[in-house]
DNA sequence: GCCAACGTTGGC
DNA sequence: GCCAACGTTGGC
C-alpha cells in the first residue's frame, strides 16, 4: 500500500464533487513523470486530494485508487480538451486511474500551512517551481497531514 | 546534442 | 492579470 498526492482544479473535479459522485476517472494527465506514478498505483492505495488553481489551494481530503492504470480514453477523443493528436487506440501513451471518495477534511489545509511544517519540506508539492501533479507521499508525511487535518494521530 | 522560443502551471 | 519556473518543441 502506497500513499500519493494528486492535484485537481476544483472547477474540474473537487473533493466535494467526488463525494457526491463517489467514483470518478482521473484522466488528462499529460506529463510523463506524473503518468509513471499513475502506473505505479495499485487498487486500494490512498491519496491526498489537493485543490489547485483556486481561491484556497491546499489538501482537501482523502480518496482511494479504485482501478489501477489503463489507457486514458480522453487522449484519443477528438472532442476532449485533453485530446492528443499523436495518440491512437493502438498506441496511447497516456494513462488514467479510477478513484473513489474516502473523506473530506473538516477544513482545507492551506498550502501556506503545509509550508510551515518542517516534516513536509521534502514533498515535491512544496519545492520551488515544482509543477508535478501526481506524486508519492511518504508514510511520515501522510501521517502528519492527516493529523493536521483531522486530529487523528493515525490513519 | 544544444538551446531559444513557446505554451503551461499555479500561486499570488 | 502577472509572472516565475517548468517541460516540450524544433531548428540547427
Amino acid at each position: 500500500m502506497y500513499f500519493w498526492l494528486m492535484k485537481s482544479e476544483p472547477d474540474e473535479l473537487s473533493i466535494e464533487a467526488l463525494e457526491k459522485d463517489r467514483r470518478a476517472r482521473w484522466d488528462g494527465v499529460r506529463n510523463y513523470q506524473a503518468r509513471n506514478y499513475l502506473r505505479d498505483m495499485q487498487e486500494g492505495d490512498l491519496f491526498l486530494f489537493y485543490h489547485s488553481s483556486c481561491a484556497l489551494p491546499g489538501a482537501a481530503g482523502i480518496a482511494r485508487i479504485a482501478a489501477s492504470a489503463y489507457p486514458d480514453p480522453t487522449a484519443i477523443d477528438p472532442q476532449s480538451p485533453y485530446h492528443d493528436a499523436r495518440a491512437t487506440p493502438q498506441a496511447n501513451p497516456w494513462s488514467a486511474v479510477d478513484v473513489e471518495f474516502v473523506e473530506c477534511f473538516p477544513q482545507v489545509i492551506p498550502l501556506a500551512r503545509l509550508r510551515e511544517e518542517d516534516a513536509l519540506s521534502e514533498m515535491p508539492l512544496l519545492k520551488k517551481g515544482s509543477r508535478l501533479s501526481v506524486m508519492p507521499v511518504t508514510a511520515g508525511q501522510w501521517q502528519r497531514i492527516v493529523e493536521l487535518a483531522t486530529g487523528r494521530s493515525n490513519y
